[in-house]
RNA sequence: GUGGCUGUAGCUCAGGUGGUUAGAGCGUCUGGUUGUGGCCCAGAAGGCCGUGGGUUCGAGUCCCAUCAGCCACCCCA
């Protein structure tokens, strides 16, 4: 493809039979949530650019440089968002939550972060999330990745593995960042440079640093769950009970921190090791954000799923959406006064739930015609030849069986309706 | 932002050490006597060999640059 027809980099068309899976997560995300009492949310894919820089944090990387940001005419800066969340907080507090109230939505769309592009990773990529608002107690975080598991079994993802780890509230992070902070910087000497800078600026990425040199420090610094007030550690025991009593498997990864600022509490990822390097298909947790202009911050729990990494996923299990409804039928034209009477009737089967081609050239040969009609996955062809439009029938071809019926054109609605409907059944068995 | 790999037909790919008009399979289209698809057979269309420069009598092939794609790091979905 030449590169003006190409779309950007870390972007894509999605064609059939892709758009297939996509339509199979789409839907069942729109089944299962309901089921919890969540109901859709649309919020606009652009938003004010410092609704993000509050509430997701300013130091994050994120925020920092995976920002799409550009100022409009009016010189304000606005952003294309980068995940979920914010937004749908903008949305709920612009209600006006009365404190007590409870509001769940679930939203799905496309998201965009200025990223180099690799497996499972994109610039423009698509989540699907959920928020519980306005509830805090363990069970509601539990409820959430509940639901999570749920909603992966219903789109056939099988082996994922939940993380989980508790960042407790702001005061045992300021608490713990000074703990780590004395502990890295004791043992700085052998550890990479990027954690030589975060031991700095941000300890807790050094948690999940991946450098071989860095593992040992990391393997034997305190636990978070360790470093939290007894109330936090009560309140993550809890979702653990929960959890356990529901039935769900899952692991505590102490070194599980996750790169957005506003989460506390229960933090969680679903990993699969079908992905590659990017084997998170979706993370999220309890959450305070504090958006521009307000003085108490909004509270929830939620997740975001990436439908990609879903995508990558369901390939490596092999699992596929269904690709292609066949057509019913192909109309055959031969000769111009056919093709109107084709067209006629086409418009008519199709007013019947039926799915149709009709041929639209007119001049092409039978043989050719009859290929498309094949090539189409028709059931039938339907053939209107001059005798044909002369006697008002139309001879019908079962593709399958190669038999063939002449029916009058008055009655085809009706016979071609019952003639699917028994090919399908049989089809089935 | 850093590193690795790859760019030949719509798709998947062949094209030893440079040497005529660049190939295959699949796909597409047409035909194989009147109005019948799938298999088979015949034929056709379709390529500035990613782009620009260099070496050479001669470059798809060697060198440099550049762009694009993929993958990894970083971070995350």
């Amino acid at each position: 493809m030449s590169a003006p027809l190409k779309p950007l980099p870390g972007t894509s068309d999605i064609w059939p039979p892709e758009v297939y899976e996509w339509l199979e997560l789409e839907d069942a995300a729109r089944r299962v949530f309901p089921l919890y009492g969540y109901e859709e949310l649309r919020t606009p894919v652009i938003e004010r650019t410092e609704l993000f820089v509050h509430g997701i944090g300013d130091q994050t990387e994120v925020v920092q440089k995976e920002m799409y940001t550009f100022e409009d005419r009016g010189g304000r800066s606005l952003t294309l968002r980068p995940e979920g969340t914010a937004g749908v907080m903008r949305a709920v507090a612009g209600l006006g939550l009365s404190s007590g109230e409870e509001r769940r939505v679930f939203y799905l769309g496309p998201m965009f972060r200025g990223e180099r592009p690799a497996a499972g990773r994109r610039r423009q990529f698509h989540q699907v999330g959920v928020e519980a608002v306005g509830r805090k107690s363990p069970a509601a975080d539990a409820e959430c990745i509940l639901m999570l598991l749920h909603y992966l079994e219903a789109v056939r993802v099988r082996d994922a593995r939940v993380l989980l780890n508790t960042r407790g509230t702001a005061e045992d992070r300021r608490v713990a960042s000074e703990v780590y902070r004395k502990y890295f910087q004791a043992r700085i000497d052998g550890m990479c440079e990027d954690c030589r800078r975060r031991a700095g600026t941000n300890v807790w990425r050094i948690l999940d640093c991946k450098e071989p040199q860095c593992q040992e420090a990391i393997g034997a610094a305190p636990e978070m769950l360790g470093l939290v007030a007894g109330e936090s550690r009560a309140f993550f025991r809890e979702v653990l009970n929960v959890l356990e009593a529901c039935g769900a498997n899952y692991t505590v990864a102490p070194r599980l921190v996750r790169g957005l600022d506003y989460y506390e509490h229960t933090v969680f990822e679903v990993v699969h090791d079908g992905l590659g390097a990017q084997n998170a298909v979706a993370g999220g947790g309890r959450y305070r954000l504090f958006l521009p202009g307000q003085k108490a911050p909004v509270e929830g729990v939620g997740f975001a799923a990436g439908l990609e990494r879903l995508i990558l996923v369901r390939q490596a299990l092999e699992v596929r959406a269904p690709v292609r409804e066949d057509i019913d039928a192909y109309v055959v034209c031969l000769g111009a006064a056919a093709l109107r009477v084709g067209l006629a009737l086409s418009v008519k089967l199709r007013r019947c739930g039926l799915r149709v081609l009709c041929e639209l050239g007119g001049d092409r040969s039978m043989k050719a015609q009859m290929r498309s009609a094949n090539k189409a996955g028709a059931r039938f062809a339907l053939i209107l030849g001059e005798r044909e439009v002369a006697d008002q029938v139309v001879t019908c071809k079962a593709m399958r069986t190669a038999e063939q019926t002449e029916r009058p054109l008055a009655e085809l609605p009706e016979w071609l309706t019952a003639a699917v409907a028994t090919a399908a059944s049989r089809n089935n068995k």
